[in-house]
DNA sequence: GATTAAATCTAGTACACACTAGAAAAGTCA
DNA sequence: TGACTTTTCTAGTGTGTACTAGATTTAATC
């Protein structure tokens, strides 16, 4: 019973390595069997399908980014500011999918190039997540600590768009950590919501 | 001489669509004969391969992308606000990508997913769009418009990413158009951007 | 060590894809 | 109309893909 947990580890690991680097399509049975020494007719025996395999390694990453943006909200005080709140959402997302393995950033990576069926199966999850920063926007607006004569769908959308892209260009190597992405973001986009002069938290980057 | 041209760009038009909402994989050469009621084998006296026809989409919708923004900064008067030629900038960019046609739109939506010789086939026109960006965030810190604190490499890619991933889930049919979300993003991020209060100018969205 | 179960391999199928060769059709112009 | 060119079609090839069936090996148990 054990060999066959440690293989299906092995080859979802790999699944999530080659769908962060090199996308979907380009991810086939054969690389994945190849990457862990085994021949591709060998992965049916632990997943039915290419698709029900990527869709457990979505599902994974998936998971992990809300679990990461849940427990730093979690870790807030009770009386936080609300753009806080925001801000530690934010950095907890940029190092949940630039630093924080594969599993997350094959799902930003492979977004816009699953076929219908998986798309479908992971509509629900991203509205779940959206859904965290619905509330966050919400309280900062509802509190008079954001500004209120924006669309806060678009501005939500927004900073997600921001913190997606940011796997097309983030280079681990470079001098520009994870925390620092997140960092900008908040400046930018949060600040820019902010009601009056920048009064958020002053943090040097 | 007429037909060929004619067919010719009915073919790029019908890849251009297809790009634009399937993506690179989904588009076969197959579905861009039925498109215009072709034959597949057709195509390829107009076209040598698949990726010379995606390859002169691509260079068609970033002349594009880049001609609205050039020309959207040089209807600028000349005393102009550095954070008003950002502001005109990103609404340009935004009303190509998300207005303008399936061009643009392909550009963004098959980024990615392209094989190698693709992405490097286009590697320097991004960089050439970025350098428009960057030059425009340079002369806000210069004249003392926009904050100098932060990286200004990060900061004109996270307002790229902003841009580029609202792809993902604009639609036209909403009651939101383009220049809105340019807006947007222009509020919440140069806003970010400005120094001291709010000064930058007032606009209803 | 023999027996059974688990895991992997060998050898294939079927299909979709980009692409080719040469015949057929459509268009052009004297 | 007839000769010629341009364009499209018919009918295929080869390759890579996900996936299957059954034999074979490896591991676990008595």
């Amino acid at each position: 019973m054990k060999k066959s947990d440690r293989t299906r580890q092995d080859i979802l690991d790999a699944t999530a390595s080659s769908l962060a680097t090199a996308g979907y399509t380009a991810t086939t049975v054969k690389s994945i069997a190849e990457t862990i020494g085994m021949q591709d007719a060998s992965i049916y025996y632990h997943f039915s399908s290419k698709d029900e395999l990527v869709g457990e390694v979505l599902d994974i990453g998936t998971a992990r980014a809300v679990t990461a943006v849940d427990q730093a909200l979690a870790e807030l005080q009770d009386d936080h500011d609300p753009r806080e709140a925001l801000r530690v959402a934010i950095i907890a997302h940029a190092e949940a999918v630039l630093g924080g393995g594969d599993y997350p950033r094959a799902n930003v990576r492979t977004f816009g190039q699953l076929p219908p069926d998986l798309t479908h199966r992971h509509r629900q999850g991203h509205r779940n997540y959206g859904q965290i920063w619905t509330q966050l926007i919400d309280d900062g607006v509802e509190s008079g600590a954001l500004r209120g004569d924006l669309n806060r769908s678009v501005a939500r959308l927004i900073i997600i768009g921001a913190l997606c892209w940011a796997i097309e260009w983030f280079d681990a190597a470079e001098e520009v950590s994870a925390a620092d992405v997140g960092e900008h973001v908040f400046q930018m986009v949060v600040n820019g919501l902010s009601v009056g002069e920048n009064e958020s938290p002053a943090v040097s980057v």
